[in-house]
DNA sequence: CGACCGTTTGAGATCCTTCAATACCAGTGG
DNA sequence: CCACTGGTATTGAAGGATCTCAAACGGTCG
């Protein structure tokens, strides 16, 4: 995991993210002391694509999206990242990507400038910290495999079971998104994943109790048709 | 730049690599230290998927290409890293690509146990390495937008752009890779790579001396093709 | 209820793939 | 020197997966 939070809650000091608590007491607190809470409401936007990246997020609590435009305007969503996650972590200056909330989310922000003197004074962050982008990376490198060699079908049911590992409520997964965006992120169009999700339906693979939520019926065929690394490995 | 190499000429404790410059002598003597060279003809492979990542590796003269494959044998080349470049880096236990010489290629290699404890005992190196795979992230992120929503001329346009930022040669090209590596890289058949080409020789916007090279005719046309992120920003 | 927004379904068009043949190029042996 | 061979690239024709355009459906909220 990635966390990093630290509670704003009642008792300040109190860490709850398990990077704090690798990090000891005093660490933890230089976080608490320089973070502050933030909330967006559902499609509001926390950061363009291209800004200054003044700040670096932690998902407290929602789930976002973040994604990258053509000039015009096709989209492609990168993730979908929910409690823990870190977003605008790269070392540079500005934001590769724009982050807008799918769900109401609310973020601990740092400041950048302070952040990067914690990376520098407090030890083992920064390794922890390339530990947390090594492991994004290896993330979109399972994307690049799906979005250049998989086939419809094969892209939702990766999709699902990404959803269902991360979610860990066994078969039961929330989708928050709109059909929209999981076409944006899988290179998709809507048409194209409600057909497939119809599909998955008619076939007993899956159920749609509502339009925001799925029961995984038939987890090894998924599975199968998934192709290797949905995530997992081979 | 991600260059880490030490240098096993004559002189063994002279430092050729901008990190190593930065971590300084005694850090880069370490190196030295641990580090062998390894060599693989056309077609080669220096590791695979799934391998124990027993060594990191950085690529001393040549080029590879990193992969993921399905189960069926569809693959999805994710990189083409040449001199300078790091494989092989993440944190944990095992090779999450493959890695094949394309032409004949020279590697710095360096055991993962040494290396890890470098990390440790040295100062910066672990941000160092950070700022290298937030690198590769984001030109990660730029391909899942290719793969996602691009189309076929908009990838290869966009492919020729990267070559020639990172060859830095003006606008001449070398295409040490085969089409069908191309077509792996672009999410795209041999056929359609080889199409695309035709079609910009046609259009005036490249020239194809021979099949492994190209020269760029029309940046400007090829740029606009490209749609933005073809590395650079919007 | 009725408007709105997102999803689903349908029909036709298209881009890219598939399958197949031809061209090209370098190396080898006659 | 030239034919032959193997590998890669190019070109052609046909098919198919996905997209586009369009309409119908369904849940939510005032």
């Amino acid at each position: 995991m990635q966390q990093l939070a630290v509670s704003h809650s009642p008792t300040p000091a109190r860490v709850e993210s398990a990077v704090c608590r690798g990090l000891g007491r005093q660490a933890a607190t230089h976080l608490v002391a320089i973070s502050s809470l933030v909330a967006r409401r559902p499609g509001e936007v926390v950061f363009c694509e291209g800004d200054d990246a003044e700040c670096v997020y932690e998902v407290v609590s929602g789930t976002l999206r973040l994604y990258k435009l053509l000039p015009d305007g096709r989209r492609q969503i990168t993730g979908f990242p929910s409690t823990g996650h870190l977003l605008g972590l790269a070392p540079d200056g500005e934001h590769v990507y724009s982050a807008e909330a799918v769900t109401a989310v609310t973020l601990c922000r740092y400041p950048r400038a302070s952040f990067n003197r914690l990376i520098d004074s407090v030890p083992g962050l920064a390794r922890r910290l390339w530990a947390v982008t090594s492991d994004e990376l290896r993330l979109a490198q399972d994307q690049l495999l799906l979005l250049g060699r998989k086939t419809a079908s094969e892209k939702v049911a990766s999709f699902l079971l990404m959803l269902a590992d991360a979610n860990d409520d066994g078969d039961e997964i929330a989708l928050p998104m709109r059909r929209g965006d999981i076409g944006d992120y899988l290179g998709l169009t809507i048409e194209t994943v409600s057909r497939t999700l119809t599909e998955m339906k008619r076939d007993r693979l899956l159920a749609l109790p509502t339009s925001d939520s799925a029961r995984l019926l038939d987890r090894e065929r998924l599975e199968a048709l998934a192709g290797g690394a949905h995530g997992a490995s081979v």
